[in-house]
DNA sequence: TACCAGA
DNA sequence: TCTGGTACTATGAAG
DNA sequence: CTTCAT
């Protein structure tokens, strides 16, 4: 493989692979019409060991690239010519490749605003005609400029395949090839909120239907549930709002919650119909629900079983996003169990949402239809990460009475309202008017009612005004500026905050660019953290003038990232961690690990909708040791002349 | 959003 | 009692 | 001092 050709030859008449094919042993071959394609079978874990590879699982429509003397075709999993059905874009690229016959298999998808295929939006983009949309995500090749390729093994299929498609960007794309431990790759996508893995062993050839060579594991839970109740639709008199789940446990029925989407209406329709001829009188639980849990539910003989997917359990042993996938007609209901999967327990306290609210579907981010209560659903589930973040602090608030499209305006002071758990705090050194605070779930909740978007805390405490508890810095892309470029910047101001002596983190903005934030014990005051902040600001742009910029000069900006360090100073503010921002798609500040960085991870590839489902899945806090890690800071120089 | 002035 | 207008950071750096 | 940036 080292000794492929490294250049493309655009319309070569001679494929460059051809003298190492023939080494390898491919077998000659005239191109077929078409492929059945390799499938992978499900199992619950990825396998382990060096002898697989991994890739992400796309959620799109599998597809064969023929290509024939410049004649493209994309063939489906049946064999169905669709080539028209995407628009000339992809067909071009494919025309383009410097081979005379070739065939690839992948993936066509659409990405949605988080970068991750999805179903629906490919659907959405056909139906409109979004054609520029479409990516094709190439992972494997059957057959080269006359050499049928099936019977070589999967490495050097996907080696000549990724020379042959490169690594650019644009619609055409190789499926990324991940070497690590599958468990970890897998604990990667669900972080990422993907739907799952497959699994290739390395040696494998390339078998049409489905075999133990390819294997899929999934993030999300899916199971079979028996349908004991409904509660009726409250838009419509002849379908059901949501449905009623249990799983039994020997005799015992159980009680683990409902799910309400993933039908359609007529589905929503049909369902009413056959559980309205099948109610009962009395409970089929063992235990009482919970008042509000019974809230409007009537109960039916609990023969059905419906397939539902979900993304874990709650501690209290309810599904948590649940989502219908279909009936089971050949399933009994007595064989339903709760098949037990530990890593998908989702341990956190289960916090009760107790704020009553006015106005509860004002629409806050119009694109993505998150109104006042899916914001407070959001909160009440972040809580306990976002409360080290935000509790205890002064905050500034940016405050959107009419949502982000509508005007906004920065808060710090009180406003003319009665807080039951919102907190004025004096500002020990001003004699202006108080500042807010917060200390539970309900302050933030009151804030969800108050239209505040984004929450902005100081890096010191009330306990300690004048002495910061961390340093953030901001490290915001100018126009045109590579995302890549972004995470090196971050990963250098981690090497210079290492190299003195601290911990640092990292975050999404949210917004545009990435946050390095590190934990300080509550020594140093202000000055000499703004100090420290300024000389590690500008010690960076003096070293890489073409690459940052700490000042905040717009005009000067263009193609650098301009370091924040202003952050730092007292009254000075900076969006906090989990806080949502005021931004078209709804988007979030989320705490990563430092190895999630990647091009697949934008500034805000977080959002109000997707960041629960990460930390459901997630198995350990990326920010777990943001507390312990905080160390005295001292100023730079005073360490280099201290002695023992 | 929520207050307040003015109708 | 209803309606409509409007409220709302601090700070640093550059010019 | 004003303007512009966060």
């Amino acid at each position: 493989m080292a000794a492929l050709d490294t250049h493309h030859q655009k319309r070569a008449k001679a494929s460059p692979f051809l003298d190492s094919l023939a080494i390898q042993g491919a077998k000659k071959a005239s191109l077929p019409e078409f492929v059945e394609p390799m499938l992978a079978s499900l199992l619950t874990a990825p396998p382990a060991g060096k002898d697989w590879i991994h890739e992400i699982k796309f959620d799109g429509y599998r597809l064969q690239a023929r290509i024939e003397a410049g004649r493209v075709k994309l063939l489906t999993r049946r064999g169905l010519d669709w080539t028209q059905k995407f628009g000339p874009k992809i067909v071009t690229i494919l025309q383009a490749l410097p081979v005379e016959t070739a065939l690839i298999d992948g993936e066509l998808v659409v990405e949605n605003s988080s970068g991750v295929s999805d179903f629906s939006a490919l659907q959405a983009a056909l139906s409109e005609g979004q054609f520029d949309r479409f990516l094709f995500y190439a992972f494997d090749l059957l057959y080269l400029d006359g050499y049928d390729l099936c019977d070589l093994s999967l490495s050097k299929r996907r080696d000549m395949l990724e020379h042959l498609v490169g690594s650019d960007a644009g619609p055409l794309r190789m499926s990324q090839r991940f070497e690590e431990e599958g468990r970890l790759v897998l604990q990667h996508a669900c972080r990422l909120g993907l739907e799952g893995i497959i699994s290739k062993r390395k040696e494998s050839v390339y078998r049409s239907g489905r075999g133990k060579d390819w294997i899929k594991s999934k993030c999300s839970a899916r199971q079979e549930f028996v349908i004991a109740g409904y509660v009726p639709s409250s838009t419509s008199r002849k379908a059901i709002g949501s449905l009623v789940l249990g799983v039994y446990d020997g005799d015992r029925l159980d009680y683990v919650g409902r799910v309400g989407t993933g039908f359609t209406m007529a589905i929503a329709e049909d369902l009413f119909r056959k559980l309205e001829a099948m109610q009962i009188d009395k409970r089929p639980f063992a235990k009482p629900l919970a008042s509000a849990e019974a809230r409007h539910v009537r109960y039916v003989h609990p023969e059905l079983v419906a397939e539902i997917e979900f993304s874990g359990w709650t501690a209290d042993e309810r599904l948590r996003h649940a989502s219908f996938q279909g009936l089971r007609e050949d399933k009994d209901a007595r064989e339903v169990v709760r098949e037990g999967s530990r890593s998908l327990t989702f341990t956190a306290k289960p916090q009760r949402r107790r704020a009553v609210f006015t106005h509860s579907d004002r629409i806050y981010w119009p694109d993505e239809g998150v109104t006042k209560e899916g914001l407070a659903d959001y909160y009440t589930e972040v809580w306990r990460f976002i409360a080290p973040f935000i509790v205890g602090r002064p905050l500034a608030l940016l405050r959107c009475p009419d949502g982000i499209t509508g005007p906004q305006f920065f808060q710090k002071h009180a406003w003319k309202k009665v807080y039951s758990h919102l907190v004025l705090v004096n500002d020990p050194k001003e004699k202006s008017e108080p500042l807010l605070a917060l200390h539970d779930l309900d302050g933030l909740l009151e804030l969800v009612q108050s239209a505040v978007l984004e929450i902005h805390p100081w890096q010191s405490t009330l306990t300690d005004w004048e002495r910061p508890d961390r340093i953030i810095m901001d490290l915001d892309p100018g126009e045109g500026v590579p995302w890549e470029m972004v995470i090196a910047a971050a990963e250098e101001m981690r090497d210079r905050l290492q190299e003195v002596g601290l911990a640092a983190f990292v975050k999404t903005s949210g917004g545009k660019g990435l946050h390095v934030v590190s934990p300080l014990k509550p020594l140093a005051t202000w000055p000499m953290v703004k100090t420290f902040t300024k000389t590690l600001a500008d010690a960076m742009a003096a070293d890489n003038p073409d690459r940052f910029i700490s000042t905040s000069t717009k005009s000067k900006r263009q193609g650098k990232i301009f370091i924040d360090y202003l952050r730092n100073q007292r009254g000075m503010t900076a969006v906090a961690a989990y806080s949502t921002r005021a931004r078209p798609g709804a988007s979030v500040s989320v705490p990563l690990d430092w190895k999630e960085l990647s091009p697949n991870i934008g500034p805000a590839y977080f959002t109000v909708e997707n960041t629960p489902i990460r930390l459901a899945a997630l198995t350990g806090d990326p920010w777990a040791e943001f507390q312990a890690a905080a160390v005295a800071l001292e100023e730079p120089r005073s360490t280099r002349r201290r002695h023992g």
